[in-house]
DNA sequence: GATGTAATATAGGATACCCTATATATTTAT
DNA sequence: ATAAATATATAGGGTATCCTATATTACATC
């Protein structure tokens, strides 16, 4: 299990990014210290890097390299899929913020 | 990839059940239902019940036989657990939904 | 009581999401 | 130049969440 909520509260990180980036472009490690905020927990290199990879890989996101930091942008298919993701995941979950 | 949205939008199963439990005790077919207008598809029997089962195990949630029904509600921990999750996340996704 | 339907259950497989540990590349400090 | 710190990357392992397919149990209907 995954914190301590009594339920595992792990799933739809790429989404989580794929919102965070749709605010503005960013490099591994400010995604990792807004995920920070959110969570609680910064994930950990082995998590979030790996996600960033296969996201690039299926054309949602681009990479910019400076130096040693790498600025990752939505492409337009990334944006396509935050919207639809969106719509989804209020559907699911809009009335647990709500209530 | 689940759905056609592009990045991942599987998880947190067992947090919807606890959360559709905490506002009226169900069975699981009530359950299904009830995710199914949710997320647009009915969860298949092969997902639900060894979600109910790990839950009930966990004793997060107690099953009460009626016939060949089983309703299920909330035990005291899952009770703490929704509340605990919940908090936990309105932290991760609240400005998702509230954009 | 035999048949069919509804509700629950289990077996087995795929993938995303998590981790720890280790490695590489670039910048900064000494 | 050497060392330390920062940012990214890979290898390998565990679990929840999904699926398809099959089985069981209880009720309903004839």
């Amino acid at each position: 299990m995954h914190g301590n909520y009594g339920c595992d509260m792990r799933g739809m990180l790429s989404f989580q990014i794929l919102w965070l980036l749709s605010r503005r472009s960013m490099h591994g490690e400010e995604i990792a210290e807004e995920l920070e905020k959110r969570r609680g927990e910064k994930p950990k290199p082995g998590t979030l890097y790996p996600a960033l990879k296969d996201m690039n890989e299926k054309g949602l996101i681009t990479g910019n390299k400076k130096g040693k930091i790498i600025v990752y942008s939505l492409t337009s298919n990334g944006k396509k899929s935050v919207k639809l993701a969106r719509e989804y995941f209020i559907r699911s979950f809009g009335d647990i913020l709500g209530a």
